[in-house]
DNA sequence: CATATAAGTTTTAATCCTCTAACATTGATA
DNA sequence: TATCAATGTTAGAGGATTAAAACTTATATG
């Protein structure tokens, strides 16, 4: 008697984190493959064929891939903007690491992958714009980011960044070094999202 | 007759983010609470006090945690440097959310909790780095990330942000805007880390 | 066509984390 | 001390994801 006509069609709704991985993965490979098949899912998602058969049986059912023993792996329009989205979440992180705190594309690309999940469209979003404003803002730009190479290889030596005295600097770099683990409140944990 | 004497003592090894949690919510209520208790945990970790209970035995056998029916729950040494490392880790990504990108405190709580777990150590170094950078260069500073917020709020208008035209500036922003997904190589999906 | 090899599936099981329901202990209070 | 409320534990179960082993289907080639 709980919510009678509610979940519109199939087992819908509520994709853990895997599945949008899968999604991702499986929008990935069909465009650059033309078909994608279950042995390309496995190595794509690093495990081995029975896990990808037994999720896309699951993923057939929530109607989010088209799947028929033997076949092809076709995605629906449904998985496919989620696959879609997961891409584009996937790759502005990879850029805001790669760009910004200019890790290695390999790290940066792992990371992105476990990022990619966890954030709101909010916060994604702010990622990019911060991205953008960096190349926009006068102040800022290119060479600046180079001085951000230079200040974590070399510490407190921004001689490069002029506009202002050199005491001033090395004072709030201190101050940071010693910054103490300060512990303001620590919320709850969310299961949601 | 594999790996004979390796384990050093206790099952030990090997966290599940999941475990981490746990250390790091036992941590936090340590410091704010004197003793621990299995309630506390289970509110603070959204999960019910069974729940508890059963990882409490877990991390005991880990040597983690010391733990005995009915007492309160202490760290090991072990288990303090964990949960230690862990709330750090959350308070470097919840201050760059909150001061950088300007999320709210909330959700920028719950987003680095879930982060804290998936980012190498130069990740979040350089996470770390980036901020002290941003407060150190005088290029940038607090007034800078008040144009960005000025940025996202208004888009391209940085008046503020003199020292180049304004021309140029809107030309890069409307790249920016028509930027394709331009999807470079996905890599694998890497169970590690 | 025959059959070997590559690809895919089924079955069964393990691990991890969680829950509900029922039972046990502790501590305070009447 | 008897008892109640709060706290904690056990037992049993289930969902999610994974893999190993054995079996099935598809396909290419002699």
């Amino acid at each position: 008697m709980d919510a009678p006509l509610k979940s519109q069609r199939s087992t819908k709704k509520k994709l853990t984190s895997v599945m949008e991985d899968y999604l991702e993965s499986i929008f990935y490979l069909g465009m650059k493959k033309k078909v994608v098949r279950v042995k390309d899912i496995a190595k794509q998602m690093n495990v081995k064929m029975p896990t990808v058969t037994s999720m896309l049986k699951n993923l057939n059912a929530k109607g989010l891939v088209l799947y028929k023993k033997y076949e092809y792996v076709e995605l629906t329009k449904e998985g496919r903007d989620i696959g879609k989205m997961m891409l584009h979440r996937h790759e502005v992180l990879r850029k805001f690491l790669v760009e910004i705190l200019n890790i290695d594309y390999k790290t940066a690309d792992d990371e992105a992958c476990k990022m990619e999940h966890t954030l709101s469209s909010n916060t994604l979003d702010a990622f990019s714009d911060f991205m953008a404003f960096i190349q926009v803002c006068p102040r800022s730009g290119s060479e600046w980011l180079d001085f951000f190479q230079e200040y974590r290889l070399h510490g407190c030596r921004p001689e490069k960044c002029k506009e202002r005295s050199q005491d001033t600097i090395c004072k709030i770099q201190d101050q940071m070094s010693a910054m103490p683990t300060n512990t303001p409140e620590l919320k709850t944990h969310d299961s949601s999202s």
